[in-house]
DNA sequence: TAAGATAGTGGGTAGATGTGGGTAACTTTC
DNA sequence: GAAAGTTACCCACATCTACCCACTATCTTA
């Protein structure tokens, strides 16, 4: 059957090459819709790690950036956070894209890279900051997740 | 790829030659629409930096100036400092435009510059004066930016 | 199990990109 | 009108990147 468009799950072990090119999983690459163009996004993510993102979705919060008024302080300070350290990469033939320089050293990832799979994007880890992430996050006391009760169901 | 046209994103480190001229990033000359001719105009930033604007969406930006009363001296004010300093700039065989001296002079920058793309239009900062208004922004502890990220963020 | 297809990794190279400088045409000034 | 300064366009070159090809391992299928 055919997956649902954009969307990325699971957990894979790659490497990034001497020129900074990543794989993208096999997966991943036929659940991106045709309309990206091979096309995804990347940037910073909120933990210390790489967001890969497709196109349409990244550009969909372009279009609201936009949207937003240059003469409030403020706004500017946000689309500057939000845009300076994102660029666009299309996959080669052999399915990889280029991570820029900047995005490994923010990372720390140099050889190995752990690829999560989070719904509608993607995150590039270094697999020792990965599972210190996880260390922290195991002492997250067991009601940490009620809130979400109420947004989500499962 | 042709899906973002006019769109500027990412951070780049560029220099300023004798004669007062930038590159403008590869990437951003692709984004660059062909109905532009190569032509941004260049005027004050809000910030201490240099807008670099497309020309048409520049045309909008007069468009949107006009429809302002001049009733108001606010309005007034605000016109006069958006229309008294932009020129415009056609690039040349190598990607390059020249930035009067007077918004060098203005934007503090001498040797180096950073590019930032801001969507619909491109910052170019003094790299001093970049990481200090970071710096200042660090500080913002400000519920209309968390507002934005609520709605706008991934 | 053999053969073919698919997936992940490594590396070479032509062309693109960023930067410096030269020169002719044009403008300004005295 | 000539000298001085400015601008626009051209060429040169080092560096980098996108694209191509090659090799191996794994998976699929008959």
């Amino acid at each position: 059957m055919t997956l649902s468009a954009n969307r990325f799950i699971g957990e894979y072990a790659y490497s990034i090459d001497a020129k900074g090119r990543v794989n993208i999983p096999a997966r991943f690459r036929q659940a991106l819709s045709v309309e990206n163009e091979g096309t995804f996004f990347t940037t910073r993510g909120f933990d210390r790690c790489i967001y890969v993102i497709p196109a349409i979705i990244w550009m969909d919060m372009e279009t609201e950036l936009s949207n937003l008024s240059s003469v409030s302080g403020i706004n500017r300070t946000f689309i500057r956070n939000q845009t300076r350290h994102a660029s666009s990469s299309t996959y080669d033939k052999q399915g990889r894209i280029t991570l820029p320089s900047s995005l490994l050293e923010y990372a720390g990832i140099e050889k190995e890279a752990t690829i999560i799979g989070m719904i509608n994007k993607i995150e590039i880890w270094n697999p020792d900051y990965l599972t210190e992430n996880d260390q922290n996050n195991l002492n997250l006391d067991s009601n940490a997740y009620d809130d979400l009760a109420g947004k989500i169901i499962l």
